[in-house]
This record gives C-alpha cells, structure tokens and sequence, in this order.
DNA sequence: TAAATACATCGAAATATATAAATATTTAAA
DNA sequence: TTTAAATATTTATATATTTCGATGTATTTA
C-alpha cells in the first residue's frame, strides 16, 4: 500500500508518461517481467545514449520506474504501488 | 465499452494530464457531477480567458472531457469510457 | 594499470508548449 | 437590430522539453 498521490505527482507522472518513447520504455520494461538491463532497453530505440538517459530519468523520477545498480549496468522494474497510486487517482475523477 | 487506446492516445492523454491547472479543471468538473460551465470554470482560475479555452480545448481534444453547448456557455462532463480506457493501458504495464 | 563498457551530466540547438492581448464568432438579451 | 456575454482563434513572446555531441564517472576486464 502507497499514500495516495498529491497533484504535483500526478502531474510529473502524466508529464513522464506524455511521450512515446517513454511509453515504448515502460512497455518493454514491463513485458520483460523481471528487470531490464538498460543498455538492452536502448538498444530497441535509435536515439543517442544521452538522450535514452534523459528519458530513463524522466521515468525513474516519476517513481515509475524502479532502478537497481548490478555491477556497470542498471536495472530497472515497474513501480506498480505508483501505477496503482496514479490510476486510482484517475478513477477518482470518473466516479 | 469503447475500444482499447492506441499508443498515441495514451500519449496525448498524459500529455493533456500533465499540467496543474489541466488536473484541476478536471477535478472540479468531476465534483460538479453533472455538466459545469465553462465560465464558472474559469471564474476558479486566475488566467487569462484564452489561455482556459486552450487548457480545455486540450482535455477536449484528448477525449478526457465531452464538451456540450447550451446556448452560449459551453457545458462538460468528464469521457468515463476514455478514463477507463485510458487506466486499463495503465494497468496493462503492471500484470 | 590501461582500455573498454555502461551510464550520467553538461551545453547548445531545435522544437513544443504556456500565456496573454487582440480580435473574431456565436448566441442571447435589450 | 444593437449590445453584451461566452467562447474560439490568431499572433507574439516566454518558458520548457527534446535531442545530440562531448565529456565525466564508475566499474569491469585485459
């Protein structure tokens, strides 16, 4: 269980989720069930490393995305207590 | 029931989401529970008419609200269908 | 320890978005 | 049929975001 989300999370959410790639990430990430490595996650995208970095980060500091260190490579997995979080704020509009 | 979004209307739905005032109109219009006007909307807000039209014009657009005239004031409810849909994707990256 | 790999950060250019003032359009009321 | 009210559109400017190349920092391997 996660406190519910204040509007400044649900907008930084939104922001993070309002591009394709970052969308594309999140679905590779998910359908790869336990974590992804984050040079494989690029290697999908003909995007420079710099800018697949800046999209991770958008994600991770969304709290979408978690992120582990092993070794030089990262990992990460969906954080589903914050997409749980953010579409019961969604709900709460449509009631 | 309505058919599930397309990658690009997940987009431009968070893109529509991802903006305090956006959320907040959102949210008054769905405590409004029936149809709230346009300009008692606007009365909550200190911006400038035409910056709201264009505020709304992008929740309108992404499908998020469903806008109705009545005479000259401009009436919403929010697209529950779209919100479920629009969680559904959500929750689809978290199974 | 030197080289290579994985990722982050910085700086700059291109593009997109937010905002508002001015103006236009539509509809209602006088 | 003027006038006023509600909303949309256009234009301009300010700000934010996207993207990339260059460079920096760890960490692993040779």
């Amino acid at each position: 269980m996660i406190a519910s989300l204040n509007i400044k999370q649900v907008e930084k959410i939104s922001k993070a989720l309002g591009d394709p790639y970052r969308l594309k990430i999140l679905k590779i990430i998910s359908e790869n069930q336990n974590f992804s490595k984050c040079c494989d996650i690029s290697a999908e995208f003909n995007l420079a490393q710099s800018t697949m970095s800046h999209h991770i980060k958008q994600l991770v500091d969304a709290d979408l995305l978690i992120a582990g260190k092993e070794g030089r490579n990262l990992k990460f997995v969906v954080n589903k207590e914050v997409c749980t979080a953010y579409v019961d704020y969604i709900n709460s509009l449509v009631v």
